[in-house]
DNA sequence: TCCCAGCTGGACAGGTTGCCCATCGGACGG
DNA sequence: CCGTCCGATGGGCAACCTGTCCAGCTGGGA
């Protein structure tokens, strides 16, 4: 029935859901909710985490809350061969969050966080204050319509 | 000593980084390796969930190991007027992860996934066969040397 | 100096976890 | 058609953890 190709079913869909939705519940609590043995719950659980479909339960923690509430984009056009030092400055700045390359001569895409505007401008100079990087364009974010989620994929998953 | 405005201090610092390394372990647990009394944790906890510094505990889902590795930043120009419509849209595509809307005139970023390169196309023409929505620019995520974290920023918030 | 918020250590009942087992059912290959 | 295999079930067990009290201590601010 299941192996290890098998994408998600209809029961770790709603399992996931509900654990989204409540997290504090305990493994006990959703097998009660979703009528189904603790065992399974507990069985399913196990499987999700082996695959890797969910990667773990840590604390979401909010950067606005820690007193970083300006969030920006920036695009780094790199010179030929500087990738992995780059990457290594980069990832050794607090405020970048989140860096991945992209289509496109040697670009990459940064996530950065400040304290304000005015921070953002520091933040800044650090991230592109660094050989290898050729030219910066910066993208404030002003409003987050849709925030990161991933729920109506798993629902799209699990409903085939 | 503490008030709302009060950042985070080196206690819940440490207190965020054990619950990221090991979100199975529980309040006692913590209390232990802290070293601190097992009531301060809870009251610790409770108080970063009132400020919302952590927002929850839910499972992380990972996109690539339900069936979507393909990841894709999209910039889009909206015509004058458009954007609720836009939104409304692009929050019902199950593949759109995450929008925001960007400095410059009427415009967007989207972080989609899909299936495979050739999904994404369908995925984009999804996204983008819209009126309201005049022009895109997609980049595809080859490689992703920063994965999304936010515990340097927790470290250096505390460290103050 | 007094006051107060925060931390401590302890206690309690109740619920939950991790783990074991025997059984049942459907899916599959022979 | 039958045997095998795997997942689900329901039950039970000891050990543990949670939520919630409490009294006492300490350090900093008024």
């Amino acid at each position: 029935m299941h192996s290890l190709n098998d994408s998600i079913d209809a029961l770790d869909g709603k399992l996931i859901r509900l654990l989204s939705d409540e997290p504090r519940i305990g493994v006990l609590e959703c097998s009660r909710r979703l009528q189904v043995a603790r065992g399974t719950v507990q069985a399913r659980l196990d499987r999700l985490q082996t695959k890797g479909v969910i990667g773990g339960f840590g604390p979401q923690v909010d950067p606005a809350a820690l007193g970083y509430p300006v969030t920006a984009f920036a695009t780094l056009e790199i010179s030929q061969g500087q990738g992995v030092d780059v990457r290594a400055h980069l990832s050794s700045v607090p405020e970048v969050l989140e860096l991945h390359t992209i289509t496109g001569q040697g670009d990459m895409l940064v996530r950065i966080v400040a304290r304000s505007n005015a921070d953002l401008q520091r933040v800044i100079d650090r991230v592109v204050g660094f050989d290898g990087i050729v030219r910066a364009s910066t993208a404030i974010a002003l409003e987050n319509p849709v925030p990161y989620r991933v729920l109506p994929l798993v629902e799209q998953a699990a409903g085939e």
